[in-house]
DNA sequence: TTCTCTAAAATTTTT
DNA sequence: TTTTAGAGAA
């Protein structure tokens, strides 16, 4: 088999088949991985090694050679970036193509096959998603209905708990662990957590890719049709898989068995969140013929940086063993700092920042600030700013997690679906309607004694009494006494238009009367007017508006809004240096790297300590930061940083001893 | 009972 | 430093 291939890209090489030009770039081992299209395949690529590039000319390739429709190539992958970029890297290459590759993430494959049959296995079509603030929101209320101590069961521990069983397949009514109390509590509050779910026709991320890999069980049907539909399938970053991903991509492929997955074992970043690595390591366990690739040349990191990730991770016992070898020579070697403090570090990171711009012929966006959490990113921007350099935070805050993009649209969340409590309360509430906690519940409470949803207790006239609402005869209402109830009467009636123009109306539409007719508009302009701040809040709703406009319908746009897609948002193209967690920057690169705060019970963070395995995804985490620099890369480090309890004193961390300085460069 | 203002509380990594 | 909790005002 392997002599048949290395034959074929000679072939390829001689220039005898001239059929398919445009593999022309791809060296040995990517050709390898495109031309072996039937059956199973595993492509170990190392950080740098052209990844994204065999994904996209493997679907080119299966196009142009009339394997498979377009449309009928799947390719699933994390993140919506990854999706995106794939999406449109393919496009360039395929100008008139009536139909393109599915690239899609996990989480909306799944949400879009649910959308289709989630009617089948017990929920209403219009079911929402809920994001993790929400989802929490629900935690809180298990715990406390079922007089739990909230500093023991937090919402953290708790959510941890519940999603690490979603992600292994097992149900709140499975759930057996009942060893201990605190164990038989979890379990207590999981089975009411999912009930809560049930009644509001929710689903969580966890449960979007749970009940898919339950629908498939259930209606075999179901997954015979996508089966045959999908008849190749290619995976990336399949080390990041977890245990119901794994099951259900080969449950996707079990039909045609044309799977193809790529990953890095050494860029397993996720296991705190149920990734586990042997999905990667045992795949060929799962599959007899299973073929294998690897990916072993860097083109993005010049030597000496290679060598410093090396060093670093080769000291990971569990790892397959492999070489990755710089296609870039030499290199300046890695600089190490270590400041006083905070401030100074981040003071020196602005100057050097600035000394590379301006004697270099370095551009600001080539340079990238990285950190092991978050907070750290707040001294950093103080330091940038005092030298007037601009930045962006890359996956910091997303854009439909903010609190007005959130108010807006629950808003249409509740109309769509008037079994969703959760946006009922949040849109009754984020405008001055009259209606607080008390009156809140007990709208809840009719509703629930009479088993119906709050917006038909409404239409029937039972919130009658509730703000002296009363209905006429006509299904509308009217007031008992106007000067009250008027604002609460006034944001049912919008519900009701929202409903009867959710299926017409174009979703920007939507979203305008809901900004413009709910009093919110007003509302923000108020706070704008006294805070400066409030301004990018309504620039934000604008954005939104305009980000709706590409989708053809409103239920589209609030399930793209729950996947977070930024599809429509704008990003500018500018000029500056971004700012990221490791996480955030995986699969990114830029020219110069500053990898900031390396210091004990940063990085590796205090939670990792002493824990022998999770130190080891410390280190995997390292690798994955040091191989985003392509030319320069610099590690920095303070004695004494100040943290929400005052100043505290680190070690420099152990990552940068093991890069061995004296051996790098 | 709701709204607004002030004080404290919280930060691992995320679809 | 941004978000939540509690207290007082309307």
């Amino acid at each position: 088999m392997e002599n048949l291939i290395l034959q074929q890209i000679e072939k390829y090489k001689a220039g005898i088949n001239r059929k398919y030009p445009y593999l022309n770039g791809l060296n040995n081992e990517q050709l390898s991985a495109v031309l072996q299209t039937e059956g199973p395949i595993l492509v170990f690529a190392g950080a740098g090694s052209g990844k994204t590039r065999v994904i996209i000319y493997r679907a080119l390739y299966l196009i142009k050679k009339g394997l498979a429709e377009p449309n009928r190539i799947l390719g699933v992958t994390f993140t919506n970036k990854a999706a995106g970029e794939m999406r449109e890297r393919i496009k360039k290459t395929l100008d008139n193509q009536s139909s393109l590759p599915e690239f899609s993430t996990f989480h909306s494959f799944c949400l879009k096959v649910l959308r289709l049959h989630a009617h089948l296995i017990g929920y209403k079509e219009s079911f929402i998603v809920l994001d993790e603030d929400d989802s929490g929101k629900l935690i809180k209320a298990a715990v406390s209905e079922l007089n739990l101590d909230e500093k023991v069961y937090t919402i953290s521990k708790v959510k941890a708990f519940i999603s690490k069983h979603k992600s292994e397949y097992i149900n709140s009514e499975e759930t057996t662990d009942e060893s201990s109390p605190l164990k038989k509590n979890f379990t207590n509050i999981y089975r009411n957590y999912n009930e809560k779910l049930k009644e509001l026709n929710a689903m969580d991320f966890d449960d979007l890719i749970f009940n898919s890999v339950l629908l498939f069980e259930e209606k075999p049907f179901v997954l015979s049709f996508y089966q045959d539909f999908y008849k190749y399938i290619m995976v990336d970053e399949f080390q990041d898989t977890n245990y119901i991903q794994d099951k259900f991509i080969k449950m996707l492929a079990g039909k045609h068995k044309n799977l193809c997955v790529v990953g890095d074992d050494d860029q397993s970043i996720y296991g705190f969140r149920g990734a586990l690595v042997d999905n990667i390591l045992k795949f060929k366990n799962s599959f007899k013929d299973c073929k294998e690739v690897h990916l072993g040349k860097n083109y993005r990191s010049n030597e000496s940086i290679l060598n410093a990730a090396s060093n670093v991770i080769r000291i990971n016992k569990k790892r397959a063993a492999k070489d990755i070898a710089p296609v870039k020579k030499g290199g300046k070697p890695v600089k190490v700092y270590r400041f006083e403090n905070e401030e100074s570090e981040s003071g020196y990171i602005a100057r050097e920042i600035n000394l590379l711009v301006r004697h270099a012929g370095y551009s600001y966006k080539d340079i990238a600030v990285l950190y092991r959490i978050n907070a750290l990113s707040r001294g950093i921007e103080a330091g940038l700013i005092n030298n007037g350099i601009d930045y962006q935070i890359y996956g910091g805050l997303k854009f439909y997690q903010r609190k007005e993009i959130k108010d807006v649209l629950s808003f249409i969340r509740f109309a769509v679906n008037p079994q969703d409590f959760l946006s009922f309360k949040r849109s009754v509430q984020c405008v001055p309607t009259g209606a607080g906690e008390t009156t809140v519940e007990k709208i809840k409470r009719i509703a629930d004694e009479n088993n119906i949803h709050i917006f038909t207790a409404f239409q029937k006239g039972l919130l009658a009494g509730i703000k002296g609402l009363k209905l006429k005869e006509s299904g509308l209402f009217e007031t008992e006494r106007m000067a009250d109830k008027s604002k609460l009467l006034d944001y049912f009636e919008l519900i009701l238009k929202i409903k009867e123009t959710a299926g017409a109306a174009k979703a920007d539409e939507i979203i305008k009367t809901v900004f413009e007719e709910s009093g919110y508009e007003s509302l923000l302009k108020e706070k704008a007017e006294k805070d400066v701040l409030q301004n990018n809040r309504l620039d934000n709703i604008e954005a939104l508006i305009k980000a709706a406009s590409n989708y053809p319908n409103i239920q589209e746009f609030l399930d793209a809004s729950a996947m977070d897609t930024e599809i429509g948002i704008d990003k500018e193209e500018t000029n500056k240096v971004t700012l990221a967690t490791i996480h955030a920057a995986k699969g990114l690169e830029f020219s110069v790297v500053f990898m900031v705060g390396m210091e004990e019970n940063i990085f590796p963070h205090a939670k990792s300590l002493g824990d022998e395995l999770a130190i080891e995804e410390e280190r995997r985490l390292c690798y994955v930061g040091i191989t985003r620099a392509k030319d320069l890369l610099y590690m920095t480090c303070a004695e004494t940083r100040k943290t929400d309890k005052g100043n505290k004193e680190n070690n420099m961390s152990r990552f940068i001893k093991e890069i061995d300085l004296r051996n790098n460069n």
